[in-house]
DNA sequence: CGGGTGCTTGAGCTGTATCAACGTCTGTGG
DNA sequence: CCACAGACGTTGATACAGCTCAAGCACCCG
């Protein structure tokens, strides 16, 4: 499978499907997500310029997170084919978070004249636009919900569902199986807890038979059950106008 | 003291000031801000319409949560006077978090298409909205790092300093000191620990002479040690025109 | 073949939860 | 004006989830 890195070629599009009612919308946002270039795994996404730029994510995995003074990190969202990325930094005008490839990535860049111009010229663009902020809020504010009242075993469940969701809307990985590029300290930094105690958790869901996830792929061995445990709910995932 | 309620008579355009450049903005603002009313304390935003409406905070706190099928709640956000509440929900259409206010407040009501209407009068408030609506993100990642890499104490005193920042730049209290609404309860469940903990923590933040929650104020002793105790930044807070 | 990176397991410790009781304040009705 | 109820805050005792430190294992790549 060295196909981690592939994505839907136009990720962004299908996810704003919705949003792109006429030809002139969908012109308007193949040009915007224009200018596309290969980035190598585990390099930050400059984080000096990042006040001035943010990226659409075409394939590819990256991550968003912060630095704490102990060295520790803490991973704030995942960023998957289709997102943007730093989208915050820009549009506050200073960095506000880390940002990291975890795969080789095709990305391609946004500055604020851009952003503006675009979306100028469409109101349904503008729409698609802050639909996408809203998700990321959306999806963040699941995480705080995970992270401050989930064990440990929940909150590794929820995540694991959210990605696999994430994924198929944009066509990669179907519901009970997916591709994950993540180390388990990726994804324990992003969970809160240490790699050594997710090991045990990501254990006890294979003893189980519930999940595995094997360092390359994820799989959902009893994906209602697992829903039910974790208390996910995809729904504010998805614009209204998606099929499910 | 009687005034928690009072904020602020125009929160918003005072965070918004950098995005006000000539009077027809201001009063583009003002009357988007119009049609005042009142609700009193505890009491949920009204849910089911969330999904077709958003509201102006004018004056006193409201918070965002999730309930968890256990019946317990993490509180996402706390909403201070000029913030919007209920964006994300109104964007995405669908009801994205529970609302409800902490105390007595005066709200005004936003839906899509004023909403729309309003912004495309003028590309500063299109950048206005997109900034309130970032730096509600950026919070939120600084609350994911709290849940997920500080212990109690620290956590605790970041939530406090951030408050009062949020405060200070609509006008309430002051850095060392300001009115707080909360109940230990309220806190707790924003920081994902149990009323009980908290209640230890603050006390020992009180032994220490560092700072005190006494029910109705928060007053921080020690501003300097605070911040660096629990890794406090304020920057993200502030729109690039804000005086500091 | 050797070294690095990531995974796995164990032993002991600690921060936070739970459960339970008691104290304190405030508003209300007799 | 007092008595009471209810909400909120405080404290103690005990349990356990998750952390730390440490060692060993397995795979991959040069």
């Amino acid at each position: 499978m060295q196909r981690i890195m592939s994505g839907d070629p136009d990720a962004l599009a299908r996810k704003l499907k919705g949003f792109l009612p006429t030809p002139i919308e969908k012109a308007l946002l193949a040009e915007f997500s224009g200018g596309k270039r290969r980035v190598g795994a585990r390099e930050e996404l400059d984080n000096e310029k990042s006040a001035n730029v943010a990226y659409i994510l075409h394939s590819g995995w990256a991550c968003v997170y912060k630095l704490l003074p102990d060295g520790n990190r803490q991973i704030i969202d995942f960023r998957l084919p289709g997102d943007f990325i730093g989208l915050v930094g820009l549009l506050l005008r200073k960095p506000a978070f880390h940002l990291e490839t975890m795969t080789d990535v095709v990305i391609s860049e946004v500055n604020m004249a851009r952003l503006m111009a675009t979306i100028d010229k469409s109101h349904m663009l503008v729409e698609g636009l802050l639909w996408c902020l809203s998700r990321d809020t959306a999806i963040m504010g699941d995480h705080i919900v995970n992270l401050g009242r989930r064990p440990a075993l929940e909150r590794t469940v929820h995540l694991l569902l959210e990605l696999g969701h994430r994924l198929g809307q944009v066509g990669l990985g179907n519901p009970n199986s997916y591709e994950c590029p993540l180390t388990q300290k990726d994804l324990a930094e992003a969970l809160g807890i240490t790699n050594v105690h997710l090991n045990r958790v990501l254990r006890a869901l294979r003893d189980d038979d519930l999940l595995t996830f094997n360092g390359h792929t994820v799989t959902l061995h009893n994906p209602q059950l697992l829903a039910r445990i974790s208390g996910f709910d995809p729904s504010i995932l998805f614009s209204r106008t998606d099929e499910r």
